[in-house]
DNA sequence: TTAGGGTTAG
């Protein structure tokens, strides 16, 4: 118990004015509030406050995720550092699984030679090591993008651990050649894969066919989906939405047909599926059933994420209907889901452009609270050179209500 | 609590 209670006591080590939070946080909430939350800092004390309250090891798994990207975005390695090892204090650090997680958070900061020394930890800190820290480790490569070291780490580190890669390791080798646009590597891979007796998983060839399909090889990303059936593993939902960025390219229809296969198939389609049949009607005109699919998702079980508001006000103003633009964004508000700088500059210009000035002003004052400080200075000069900026002093009743 | 698909462009 006083172990337990020290390791909480390291969990804040960054405690200043750390949220206190009476009862659990869901992820929902972490996520919302960490995803709107730039600032290092204040990442950094709702972290803490997920850690203080009894939130489920996913939403602490992803409050860590994010609050090491936000401290590696802002240079501060070495508080990234601190906040992994604080970890090592805690009992579970001799659970394999929960010490991957830190290899792995290391990689997402960026910082792989770290994610390689806390791998070679392991000893000391009494954590056993099989193939989950070996593939923690290689993921950390692949994570912070320096994929050609994973081909060497992989023969190297399963030799000198006596560990035996299984098919995750497999797939995480596959993901570093598909990175380094090598793919005969991949099909030889393959082959060791079948000689070994190593299962190919759906989410091995799905990141196949991705890697084919982004490099233009049309062809032989069909060969690897006929293969993939040939050999009795069935394709999820992850893996159309795959071929369905493909066909997203050309004509709704062949979109249509991939949806209704995948549904007879029994897979749900998914935000992802949507977003994709969505652009593909407004590149090809279609802007009624475009927004008819926007309308649908809800009803067809799903939700929209950022990129659902961002295409339908890129889209919607890219037809001039800026007005729709403005009521879409009004919606990615209450979800905190605002999309980026180069959308907002479209809707707010279109607005000036379309005497819909108080809509502009909206717009301006509310994305001002919701961007990052590196962003808002373009922000501000675009609200300058439109005449937004005009009249902060005495905002009217309506401006009021709406901040 | 060890792998895959969207996203800052369009």
């Amino acid at each position: 118990m006083a172990a337990f209670r020290s390791s909480i006591r390291h969990y804040r080590f960054f405690s200043t004015t750390t949220t206190k939070s009476t009862s659990p946080l869901t992820i929902s909430a972490v996520k919302a509030k960490l995803r709107s939350e730039h600032d290092p800092d204040k990442a950094l004390e709702i972290y803490n406050s997920v850690s203080d309250s009894n939130a489920s090891p996913l939403a602490n798994r992803y409050a860590q995720d994010l609050t090491v990207k936000r401290l590696a975005k802002s240079r501060r390695y070495a508080d990234v550092e601190k906040l992994i090892d604080s970890h090592k204090k805690d009992p579970k650090i001799t659970q394999e699984s929960y010490f991957s997680t830190l290899i792995r958070s290391y990689g997402l900061a960026g910082m792989s030679d770290h994610a390689f020394r806390l791998f070679n930890q392991m000893d000391e800190l009494g954590t056993p090591r099989s193939s989950i820290s070996f593939n923690a480790l290689l993921t950390a490569y692949n994570v912070s993008k320096k994929f050609d070291q994973v081909p060497k780490l992989f023969d190297e580190i399963s030799e000198k651990f006596g560990i035996s890669p299984d098919k995750i390791s497999y797939g995480i080798l596959i993901k570093s050649y598909c990175e380094l646009s090598l793919p005969e590597s991949v099909f030889s891979i393959l082959k060791e894969m079948d000689k070994k007796k190593i299962e190919i998983t759906a989410i091995t060839y799905t990141t196949i066919l991705d890697s084919l399909y982004k490099k233009g090889k049309v062809e032989e990303a069909e060969k690897i989906w006929e293969q993939m059936i040939e050999k009795g593993c069935t394709p999820d939902a992850t893996a159309y939405n795959v071929r369905i960025m493909h066909a997203h390219l050309g004509k709704p229809e062949d979109v249509l047909a991939l949806i209704d296969e995948m549904t007879k198939a029994g897979l749900k389609p998914d935000t992802i599926t949507y977003n994709y049949l969505f652009t593909c009607y407004c590149k090809n005109g279609m802007m009624e059933d475009a927004k008819k699919v926007y309308q649908d998702l809800q009803e067809n079980g799903c939700f929209p994420n950022a990129a659902t508001f961002r295409l339908n006000i890129f889209y919607l103003c890219k037809n001039g209907e800026f007005e729709k633009a403005y009521e879409v964004f009004k919606e990615s508000v209450k979800k905190d889901k605002v999309p980026a700088f180069g959308t907002m500059k479209i809707l707010v210009e279109g607005l000036v452009k379309n005497s819909k000035t108080k809509e502009a002003k909206s717009v301006f004052k509310i994305v001002r609270k919701k961007f990052p400080d590196n962003v808002l200075n373009a922000w501000k000069k675009l609200g300058d050179d439109l005449g937004l900026s005009k009249d902060e002093e005495t905002p009217t009743k309506e401006a009021a209500a709406s901040a």
